[in-house]
DNA sequence: ATGAAAGCGCTAACAG
DNA sequence: CTGTTAGCGCTTTCAT
């Protein structure tokens, strides 16, 4: 069937040409007799002609691919990113090379292979942060690198105030009354030192400090990411005498355990438990879960946007481009009302 | 900074040896005197040369890299088999070209694509249905194609039996004594023909058909994909006089949905109400959602190995592969108990 | 408008 | 063990 892949050459010959006009034909050059194209074309379209993307890479000296670096592709604000960077990149032309960095040893050795010639045009890395050793090596290389949910003196990328975040969700929860407020996030990862996580725990600590409210440590957990372990942190945390009337969990995919939590032992939300999340994943909408939405899709396609115009040459926002954050209200928040047991305890300063 | 980059024979005369030695130093093989190897890649580590990805690549005949297709991408049982898939062929040393698929125009235009000689070594097709004479353009070109979740004569490919988890499925609400079970399932979109649906009705209405009731046809309900839809879709169901006593959702994503909307009407599950989903994603066990288990991870790991295998044409089995289905049982689904209301008229032959 | 020829940077076969 | 050389298949001046 499939016999010698048939070259530029073969092809040339065949239509009475030199390769010089295929190639232009191939290319939609203007410079071509009309009527030579079509012969050329015709020519191409029988003998099944298909061009080698290695050979004209080499010759153009670019892949028109680009390599995309994402941790835990399965979380669903991750794929959100993704999803955006995707359809961007198809629309730009570009192939999209995805890794999953799951370890340390993983996001080093990519971070080195893609830095290898020819490999691809440019370089996306989403949520994982970068050492200013290895941005450097980067650099070095030429490599157009843009950074989405992660943080890096002198790179373009776009990013959102976790600590602002953290606020907003926290002075939700101030302003419906809560004083007793718990914080699950989780513990990051494989020495690869994510920082959301704790910006979001600093917006918390700074909004309690600003309404006057001291932050208790026995309501701040963190424990491995994921709806299950937060759902048994919030087990722990409402079965105290003094537990919380309300909790915000630094994703939705952990509020969301949070609220399966509250069920089981019979506490209602919003009525014995305000709950709020972050992100603003499908889910949440699902669940009526209040929220602090983050435009996780637009994150991605404006990453893989910066990354072709400076692949092409063109001028990006330098630094940080921030995206904006909005509460997102539904059904699981709502304002403290007096619990059945014995009345909490209010730390005030 | 980076200045113009360093070839392979500046490295070579630099070390004061052939660019032969420089390329099998490069690849590590085993006749290279260990002395001058390593007089070589001091040299490389200096110069700071890197390797033309391109160049090797038309050399060799190869690009070390794979395409995989999905539909709906953010879809969490999307993810998992892609999941699944990154992580095989990273470990296999391939590059991952991932294209998200969500019209028929997308599908022929990548489908094309990818034919382009040397562009990738090879094709996964996920969950999208190919027509034969897609199936044919490709085998003509001769490059190697395996689809996962998908069925085409004469491909290697990896599948689950739709119509028996149909079976488990509803036998399994059958058991708990249930009669009028709905259907929820979704319509297959922008004229790409997805078919597990269909097919995961038709064991719905075969397992019923064996228990000896008549399938209701109000109970069959289809709508876009998607939790909220569902959700209104089980609104409009349980609200009827003759309300089904359980709801098989053809994903567990539309199972949440249902889930969500018997809360919203006070109803009960699984008291008043068992729900089944499929798939088994990480919301259902959150949710306690009884369901039919697929190895989606599992699905694309096999098939990307297989993949791999027929591009270094190693032998693979042909045709399909079936996975198996397990039923999951949590606490969404239990017995049928007589209902507070007028009691329900069960239709049996 | 088009043909000829010089690369693009590497690998592998061949000769030593 | 190692140097030399001929491709890999396309793009692009440079003439014409």
């Amino acid at each position: 069937m499939a016999g010698r892949a048939v070259k530029i050459a073969e092809v040339a010959s065949a239509a009475g040409v030199g390769v010089g006009t295929v190639s232009r034909v191939l290319n939609g050059s203007p410079q071509v007799r009309d009527e030579t194209r079509k012969r050329v074309l015709a020519v191409i379209q029988q003998l099944g002609y298909r061009p080698s993307r290695l050979a004209s890479g080499l010759a153009l000296g670019a892949t028109r691919s680009v390599a995309v670096l994402v941790p835990f592709m399965t979380r669903p604000s991750v794929v959100g990113r993704l999803a955006g960077i995707v359809a961007v990149l198809d629309a730009e032309g570009f192939d999209c090379v995805v890794c999953n960095i799951e370890t340390a040893e993983q996001r080093d050795r990519h971070l080195r292979g893609f830095a290898d010639l020819h490999r691809v045009d440019g370089m996306l890395v989403v949520s994982i942060p970068l050492h200013q050793g290895q941005v450097d090596a980067i650099a070095a290389t030429g490599l157009p690198l843009v950074l989405v949910d992660a943080d890096a003196p002198g790179v373009p990328r776009v990013v959102i105030d976790n600590v602002a975040g953290g606020m907003l969700a926290t002075d939700h929860l101030l302003a419906l009354g809560h004083r007793r407020i718990a914080f699950i996030g989780d513990t990051s990862r494989r020495g690869m030192g994510f920082l959301s996580n704790a910006r979001r725990l600093e917006g918390y600590r700074r909004a309690l400090r600003a309404a006057g409210v001291t932050p208790a440590p026995e309501l701040v957990r963190r424990g491995p990411h994921g709806g299950a372990v937060a759902g048994s942190i919030a087990l722990d945390l409402l079965q105290r005498d003094d537990a919380p009337t309300a909790i915000f969990a630094a994703s939705d995919t952990q509020a969301a355990g949070v609220l399966q939590a509250a069920k089981k032992v019979g506490c209602r939300v919003p009525r014995d438990l305000s709950v709020i999340g972050f992100d603003d994943v499908e889910t949440a909408e699902l669940l009526g879960l209040s929220t602090i939405r983050q435009p996780l899709a637009r994150s991605g396609e404006l990453g893989a946007r910066m990354l072709c115009s400076l692949i092409r040459g063109d001028p990006v926002p330098a630094g940080r481009t921030t995206l904006p954050l909005e509460l997102v209200r539904r059904t699981s928040t709502a304002e403290l009302v007096t619990r059945s047991r014995a009345p909490t305890l209010v730390s005030a300063s």
